[in-house]
DNA sequence: AAACTATTCAATAAATTTATTGAATAGTTT
DNA sequence: AAACTATTCAATAAATTTATTGAATAGTTT
């Protein structure tokens, strides 16, 4: 083998992996599956797809051994292979959201049309948790929260947020989470608190960020 | 725009600048670049592509901006738009790396079919720095050499090696580094210096990776 | 064992990507 | 201004990817 047909295998390799990730749909399973394993027919929900569509995306995550599978009763849950997959979705957000301007754009004007525009960093955070009294929000649906969570933070699904809303303390400033920056459950939820009165900001990140940082965090 | 368009949208957009990335020459370009601006030229000979079809590369690469553009004199000359291009470059090559073992294989038995089969990782040379008297050699081109190097690295091309070898001291341990870990330039330097009596041992990353860890460079 | 259910498979048409080729162009040098 | 040069463009055919549809299957529950 010269120099030649070696670097054409690499890069051939490489190349499929990059292109089992180049699609709208399987972007979005990816961001999804960091939350925690769901069913074909959760992710086909999820994502809006037709349910053999959706199989046939995981067939192609999992050709790449990008995920991984397991039966449980009926149903077939995949997870992400591990957490290589989810750095390497989060450094394509990331080159995404600095490179294409369109992106930020219609992240911003989305929020705006509906919510306030403003969000603290997993950073700001951090430093708003050595200060002052925070109390932190998760509105991911209850099976994600139970997967992995930010930890003490309460657990409220963003569907239940408006009659539940007592259960949170009025004093105390409240950051509300979700699956990730392109998750709108938290923008949802500060639009609610703020409305009923409660200082409330959205986290900028999501759980699957926070955790690789190896920040503290709590399961069931 | 409900939260499907907006979705839809967005992962739109995040599957185009992946797609840009999602082809062997391209992520061949991606990492050569890595290593500072290149002319179209230069970028087909050193990918062994036809100009017409690297140019063709180059174009979907500016297309997702991803690479900036600038003439000087009859050359244009490209440029990675900035790290985060390497960053998500990185973060698919290490996926790539630990999830498809065809990668580690096909490296493994280049190296092992013509030259000696070790390496020290950046993290083991901080190491050997702290304690030993290191020689690190650059074995790549002058110019890349110029443009961006380890600091306090020697600079004498691989092509240049055999006649120059006794510029080197023969009782410090010598690390040969190159473009980065898919790059055989540093294998080659091994290979003749261990010949030569030398005690000497490649770098597993390239210079791109030391600089984005923001380690000590040097450049003319 | 039969019935059921979630998921996968297979075939196909449409859309997209790629390599190839030769001509065109933008800009520089003479 | 003419000649030159590096790069890009444009057209085309082949290869690959994707969505859609309906049937098949593997395994579980009854």
């Amino acid at each position: 083998m010269n120099k030649r047909e070696f670097k054409d295998r690499v890069y051939g390799e490489l190349a499929r992996i990059t292109k089992s990730l180049a699609n709208p749909h399987r972007l979005e399973i990816i961001e999804l599956l960091a939350q925690g394993d769901f069913s074909v027919e959760q992710i086909a929900e999820q994502t809006s797809l037709p349910i053999a569509n959706a199989s046939q995306h995981l067939q192609v995550l999992k050709q790449a051994q990008l995920v991984d599978v397991n039966r449980q009763g009926n149903f077939i849950y995949y997870r992400l292979a591990n957490s290589n997959v989810f750095k390497a979705w989060k450094a394509l957000r990331e080159l995404g959201v600095e490179r294409i301007a369109t992106i930020e754009k219609l992240v911003k004007d989305f929020r705006q049309s509906k919510f306030k525009f403003e969000s603290v960093t997993i950073e700001g955070l951090l430093q708003k948790l050595e200060s002052g009294k925070i109390t932190i929000l998760d509105v991911r649906p209850t099976t994600e929260f139970n997967k992995g969570r930010i930890a003490n933070a309460i657990s409220i699904p963003i569907d239940e947020l408006k009659q539940r809303i007592n259960e949170l303390p009025k004093r105390s400033e409240i950051i509300a989470y979700c699956r990730g920056p392109f998750c709108v459950y938290a923008d949802e939820a500060v639009a609610v608190l703020n409305k009923a009165g409660y200082k409330a900001t959205r986290l900028e990140e999501g759980f699957p960020d926070w955790s690789l940082m190896g920040l503290p965090i709590e399961m069931n």
